[in-house]
DNA sequence: CCCTTGCAATTTGTCAAGTAAATATTAGAT
DNA sequence: ATCTAATATTTACTTGACAAATTGCAAGGG
């Protein structure tokens, strides 16, 4: 009986449309803007039912890779994705896996820090006006006693968005978006608990004026001490949150 | 005249049903591996029918936030993105990006020389002895002068996957594979063209040397000249392909 | 007593046919 | 000539049904 049976292909058949589509795609066979013949049609040409048609549009769609309209010179089109879409889609997925505990915080600051600081030394050569601009204004509502906590932490991922938007790389901005806006839950909660305004703002202040210098070296030096803060801050809150883990883990949050 | 109207959810049902079990995720009213309602249930809890149910459970399916099973102890779960999964998922969205040109090559170059120098620091004081010997592994198979392009081009993947390991960071991991995997197709390409392998073999053997002596910044600088030479391949890719574009676009490929 | 076999129940997968809604085109009216 | 209304096309959704897979249990044979 040592017979290697071979593992029947169980994929449902709206599974394996969609990937027949995908696949058309980026082999270039379909290209953007190209108009998908109708449900009915499809339905025809693959021999399934219109319903199965649609679930299969609706998994590419999912991707972002189609899109439809009603009416007549409606129909399915194959969509260029934007970088927008792709992140966000890839800022809930890191999002995800951070939440559910898959990558560990150390391991995201440490990456954020390094990138960041990358980021930040090509940013000093090619940074526009209009980048120091957006990062003043986030430094000035920063600086607003009256800000809530959430407010606060949303004005800082605009702040860093900038900075990473200033290095002018959109393949290292789409990569920096999704690892910053997975971080911001985090950061919520540790600044919620420790809540150091102060003395991020005077980093950010320093981060800035080195910006507009294009001082690589000082921008690299601000921006290493911001997040070696930054780290320090995470692995207090990874202590605790496993001490909470461990000792109280009945207890429903003490608040 | 003044009034702001608010815009309609125009976004069909399927789609704001699909969000809604989504952010019961993220929020975690969900958890891994909890069980939705049967199709019918959930028809009936959003009013809707069950096809559409389904359509919305499909896109959840695309990316791989649900798992579906058939039979008594069936139903949809919640799945626990895996590495791989979201890995791969990022990967196929980068290589669409790149051959539907909505990232240029030179970006990418810079970022994957930019990031995967920062990898190469990391390593040299991080390897394990285990990834020198893959690595090592792999430049044998390349000085296989009987090798295909397309073999070697893969062993030059697995080489830089190694690298990256090294770095024992998952989220760089995570995120150089998506850079690296990306660009293979267009690494093949240029290999096929210009084929200087011997170059490579001769810069990937410094590498390994700096990284078995520990050495970051000979890493460094053996990774920058590879890189550095890359991206003039790149370069020249690229204007290759811009010239066949704007010249011969009627042409279907002189081979 | 244990192991196999087969049956039944449950749940997703697929199909069929039709109604509703949106939209581009065309014909008609002012 | 320009605006309006009818019309045709195509996706969006509904209803109702059957098929297939998988689990659990029960019956039968060793």
């Amino acid at each position: 009986m040592a017979i290697k049976f071979q593992p029947i292909g169980t994929d449902s058949v709206s599974k394996r449309i969609a990937e027949q589509i995908r696949e058309s795609i980026v082999e270039g066979a379909l290209k953007v803007d190209d108009r998908l013949p109708t449900e009915e049609e499809l339905a025809r040409q693959f021999g399934v039912s219109r319903p199965t048609v649609r679930e299969a549009l609706k998994r590419l769609a999912a991707q972002h890779l189609t899109r439809s309209r009603r009416g007549p010179g409606g129909g399915t089109f194959i969509n260029r994705p934007s970088h927008q879409e792709v992140a966000s889609h890839l800022t809930t997925a890191s999002t995800l896996m951070v939440t559910l505990g898959e990558f560990n915080l150390s391991d995201i600051a440490e990456a954020r820090k390094e990138m960041e600081l990358l980021c930040g030394r090509l940013a000093a050569s090619r940074r526009e006006d209009s980048h120091l601009r957006d990062m003043a204004a986030e430094i000035e509502v920063q600086k607003n006693p009256e800000l809530s906590d959430e407010d606060f932490c949303a004005s800082d991922v605009r702040f860093h968005r900038a900075l990473v938007d200033a290095c002018r790389n959109p393949v290292l901005q789409f990569v920096m978006f999704a690892v910053i806006e997975a971080l911001q839950p985090v950061e919520n909660m540790i600044i919620f608990r420790f809540r150091d305004r102060q003395r991020s703002v005077v980093q950010h202040e320093r981060i800035l004026a080195a910006l507009r210098a294009r001082d690589a070296d000082a921008t690299a030096l601000a921006l290493n001490e911001l997040m070696t803060y930054l780290r320090e801050q995470f692995a207090q809150a990874q202590q605790a949150r496993e001490l909470r883990q461990s000792e109280g883990a009945a207890e429903p949050a003490t608040v």
